[in-house]
DNA sequence: AGCACGCCGACT
DNA sequence: GTCGGCGTGCTC
């Protein structure tokens, strides 16, 4: 008798046993199993000929999907992941797989249409053809192979296949069929999909440096932190070491930050490798293509993989090197389900492979920045920038009574920008018009019902809107306390900075880039290129506009808002802060013009904005990390979050205060249990959020604590309460 | 997590 | 009488 060991995606300690029955399969393989009163995809963890459950309990694997078992490597990286991040280990084997996989209906989900010339058609086309209809005579040589024949294989023969079989079928000639097959993919695939060729680039002395120095030790594991000024070319210095590394035949992983850029590197990746395979992996593509591309990137066909996030779960058979774009972006930490870090996982992938990983960025994130003070990542430093020094930001001091829109000064600036026929961009990191809506008369507030958070005032739309549950609602024309009429919207979103740019410039036009106006799947794009092609003369933008985007013609920035980020209670926010900063000033003044930052501020003696003008980098992150050790926060401890919400308020509190308590009963040294607190946001979609806090002054003592506190606190039995662990969290 | 089972309150 | 609230327990 044959059992496996499998496991599903459930939150419930696994594996499960089954019987084999008549299947062939292995570790890795994919299944269908019964489970409870319904179906579920399950991964085979092992298989064995003895089971500890009584047979009468045991159920019969199903199905077995079509597809090559999941890797070896694979499997360590889902252990990893339920160990680090302590959810189960099933979980964490169903993370990395792409939909069209974790469906129970898998095969239904790849059909193709196949054709057969009948009896009667095999005599009748030939008869019905003539001679000189050659794309006709070359289809119906393939049909007379007397087999079932894909349209694809019919366009192939003949580009107007599809109407001819049409007529075929009118005449009762042909016949179709819906074959289900799991596409397969020839190892031997070369595929230039490449749009030009390579046009040589110079590099200048330290990119060389670096190339050189990761060359060197190509196949060994090693973490480079390329900390390269905006405008330095890191992406030239990574595709120099990406080419030696295609040369060995050996896979590259690239992870990008944000969905935006994906298209952009694509493009940029294709251009430089014309002749390689580049497969992208990111969550806006449909399923089936994403399993495709799954599969070319884990069966070591794709010689490049290009992703977000996800793609860290590729597990590439032949990997070389792992290239992590923008390594200081927040993106990179899945902030639902399963809160990883794909940074320190890639890191993880690439000391298992025994690979280089660059860590590339014009500002890097703290914990890196220390890593590489303490030696356990080496920097290559990148100072130069081809087209002259980074533009200074200038400071716009203005007073709180002025600070209502753009000072006079500011937009002077704007004016001679685009009476030089330049363009500028506005940031201001909050969309909407007004972030609240309040009464002069009692000082009523606009609040969502669901959340503990003001509603934002959208008034080209006359709606309210939640920006953390999404809630909609009317504009009211009334005070909901007191009836007042005399609505006040507070504070500026970009919408509001639009409008009164618009009043400023009627003649001008004006592009406003924010998650509303970019809901619309390409409307991205298409707006970038409206940019790039000069079409508008002034820019309105969230922060969404300050990564990694080249546009030739701007040449001046305005900073606005920035100063709500400089009291904030997260004690990462001067840090983003001034990364946000130094990378927004690296936008202006790429082409031939030269560019110009200003920044409105009520506070300019700022520590953050002295810094930004009179340091470097690097004195700014010895001060932080110095600032960080005094006050024993991360990189200098290891945090640990259990974050509880329920419908209850009671129930948060009675949970967490439960989990406190076992945790001060566990006894280990070098360990603080904080207080449980409300979330940043108290409520949030008719859920009630507290979270309780653990730091560590090492992860080996998080390990021992987290190894007796997670089963202890899986054990509380509290209704209604959802809760998860969130290791590393990146917001306190 | 989901989902069935089961035990008490307000309706045709 | 029964529809449905959510507490409890189980999943190979």
């Amino acid at each position: 008798m044959t059992f496996a060991q499998i496991q599903l995606d459930v939150p419930i300690e696994g594996p499960f046993d089954y019987l084999v029955g008549a299947h062939s399969v292995r570790r890795g393989s994919i299944v269908v199993v019964p489970f409870r009163n319904k179906k579920m995809v399950g991964v085979v963890e092992q298989v064995s000929f003895t089971s500890s459950v009584a047979a009468h309990r045991l159920k019969t694997i199903e199905t077995v999907f079509d597809l090559e078992p999941l890797s070896q490597s694979y499997f360590y990286l889902s252990q990893f992941v339920a160990n680090y991040y302590r959810v189960q280990k099933g979980e964490a084997l169903f993370l990395g797989l792409p939909t069209a996989v974790r469906r129970v209906n898998f095969i239904d989900q790849f059909t193709e249409v196949v054709f057969k010339l009948n009896k009667v058609g095999v005599q009748e086309v030939g008869d019905n053809l003539s001679k000189r209809a050659r794309g006709k005579n070359r289809l119906l040589d393939l049909f007379k192979e007397d087999r079932w024949i894909t349209l694809p294989e019919a366009l192939s023969a003949y580009s107007l296949a599809r109407a001819e079989l049409a007529n075929w079928e009118k005449r009762g000639w042909i016949e179709r069929r819906v074959e289900r097959a799991v596409p397969k993919h020839d190892p031997n695939i070369t595929n230039s999909d490449g749009q030009g060729g390579h046009t040589e680039v110079v590099l200048t002395k330290a990119q060389n440096l670096a190339v050189e120095s990761v060359i060197a030790k190509l196949g060994v594991h090693q973490t480079w932190l390329i900390h390269g000024v905006t405008g330095s070319g890191k992406t030239e210095v990574y595709f120099e070491i990406m080419a030696e590394t295609l040369s060995r035949k050996k896979q590259v992983l690239v992870l990008v930050p944000e969905i935006n850029l994906t298209p952009q590197f694509e493009y940029r990746l294709r251009s430089r490798f014309p002749h390689q395979k580049v497969v992208t992996l990111n969550s806006s593509m449909t399923d089936r293509e994403r399993f495709q591309n799954w599969q070319m990137a884990r069966l070591g066909v794709a010689p490049i993989v290009l992703g977000t996030r996800l793609a860290v779960f590729a597990a590439l058979p032949k990997l070389g090197l792992i290239v992590v774009d923008e390594e200081h972006d927040l993106s990179y930490k899945q902030i639902e389900g399963v809160r990883y870090s794909a940074r320190d996982l890639a890191i993880c992938v690439a000391s298992q492979a025994k690979v280089p990983i660059i860590l590339g960025s014009a500002t890097p994130s703290l914990e890196t920045y220390f890593n590489v003070v303490e030696s356990r990542y080496e920097r290559l430093v990148l100072s130069e920038r081809p087209q002259g020094p980074l533009p200074r930001i200038e400071l716009i001091p203005v007073d709180r009574s002025q600070n209502r829109g753009i000072s006079p000064q500011i937009l002077q600036s704007i004016r001679s920008c685009i009476a030089n026929g330049e363009q500028a961009l506005v940031f201001m990191n909050r969309r909407g018009y007004a972030s609240a809506l309040f009464c002069s008369s009692c000082n009523w507030v606009a609040m969502c019902h669901r959340c503990s958070a003001k509603l934002t005032i959208h008034k080209h739309t006359h709606r309210m809107h939640c920006h953390y549950c999404g809630y909609q609602g009317k504009l009211p024309n009334q005070c909901g306390a007191c009836g007042n009429q005399d609505l006040i919207g507070l504070g500026q979103g970009t919408q509001r900075i639009e409008d009164s740019l618009k009043a400023e410039f009627p003649d001008v036009s004006i592009l406003r880039i924010d998650s509303d106006t970019t809901k619309r799947k390409g409307a991205f794009m298409e707006m970038r290129g409206v940019i790039e092609k000069s079409e508008v003369d002034i820019i309105v933008g969230t922060q969404m506009l300050a990564k990694g985007h080249d546009f030739p013609n701007l040449s001046l920035v305005v900073i606005l808002g920035s100063d709500q980020s400089l009291f904030s209670s997260d004690f990462r926010a001067t840090e983003r802060l001034y990364q946000q900063l130094l990378q927004v000033s690296g936008r202006p003044g790429r082409g031939a013009t030269e560019g110009k930052v200003v920044l409105q501020t009520e506070f300019p003696q700022h520590p953050v904005y002295q810094s930004l003008i009179h340091e470097t980098f690097d004195d700014f992150a010895q001060k932080l990390l110095t600032e960080r050790k005094e006050a024993l926060f991360p990189p200098y401890c290891f945090q640990a979050l259990l974050r509880v919400a329920a419908k209850k308020e009671s129930s948060v509190w009675s949970f967490l205060s439960l989990a406190q308590t076992k945790a001060l009963k566990i006894k280990i040294a070098e360990l603080d249990v904080y207080d449980a607190v409300p979330s940043p946001i108290f409520k949030m979609a008719g859920l009630y959020r507290g979270q309780l806090l653990i730091q560590a002054t090492s992860r080996s003592v998080m390990r021992k604590f987290l190894n007796v506190w997670v089963s202890e606190v899986n054990a509380i039995k509290e209704n209604g309460v959802r809760y998860a662990f969130d290791i590393d969290p990146i917001d306190v």
